[in-house]
DNA sequence: CGTCAATATCTGTATATGCAGATAAAATGA
DNA sequence: TCATTTTATCTGCATATACAGATATTGACG
């Protein structure tokens, strides 16, 4: 009995708050990948953001915020790191207001290098999950983004 | 055909990342409640500070750490804010190593004044989601915790 | 009691993150 | 063409996060 409103008073206690949840998931998960990359020098983060521009190629800052959904100011600063490191660089533009960056040569070999690290931590995670649960994630994930976005 | 292995190689990208997607939807999420905390003066992340000290009641740092799953320096910085802004207070301990903090009455105050906008967040997202969903994402998130513990 | 190991927290350092507001350049329109 | 608006990014500021290593205290053992 009380099946939905115990559950709504459960949802509605703080230790439930879905942006605990997913910060705290996320740190713990953040923690497995950052080992695995540990011989690489790279953290995830960063990991990231070579995986992205490996992709994409040469691409504005803008973009990029958008494909990540990353606030700007924040890719100007994690991407400072990158290019002190010479994995990242500044490309030409017509536009002088936009800024376009792509992986330097240096960028794109640690990017190969990581990639299987990556993939051991991803593997490990995903083995622990379940293809279903993966599944899952995804899904409630991009729910949860929505559900964000139609907000504001 | 290839159900599995095409799943396998979806779940290979880096775009699937397990750990980019966590941050992805926690900085989102994140962003949503902070908005609905704006006029509490509070960020989502020190709601939830205050949340478990409200629930703990004279805790110490070792034992915070435990509970939130949050590195023990970590919880040191994002406490000073709280210190300083004299919403949490120190309490005294037989064991001179062991700090102990508990919320100051204006934290208390703080957290109660702020449980409604926090209620309010939560409530949208989890209309945004569903019962069903947000039931999903309560287990996977588990799931995902104990995967990572036991890479340790 | 004195030494050493174990425990709890803090400091130094570095990255991640985003809001407000500044800056610069392109686009628009009179 | 000049003034205004719009667009794209950056800077200043503050917080969140955690690894390494420093510090301080307690506990255990001879």
């Amino acid at each position: 009995m009380t099946g939905d409103s115990s559950n709504l008073r459960e949802a509605l206690d703080p230790t439930h708050c879905v942006s605990y949840r997913l910060r705290r998931a996320a740190r713990l998960a953040a923690k497995s990948y950052d080992a695995a990359l540990k011989t690489t020098g790279l953290k995830n983060t960063q990991f990231t953001l070579l995986a992205a521009l490996a992709t994409e190629g040469a691409v504005s800052i803008g973009a990029l915020s958008d494909l990540l959904a990353t606030d700007g100011t924040t890719l100007t600063r994690n991407l400072e790191v990158l290019v002190r490191r010479g994995l990242v660089k500044d490309c030409a533009s017509d536009d002088a207001r936009v800024r376009t960056v792509q992986l330097s040569k240096k960028g794109r070999n640690k990017y190969q290098e990581a990639l299987p690290f990556w993939q051991a931590a991803q593997q490990q995670v995903l083995t622990g999950l379940g293809a279903e649960q993966w599944r899952e994630l995804e899904g409630v994930l991009r729910q949860i983004e929505d559900a964000c976005h139609s907000l504001e």
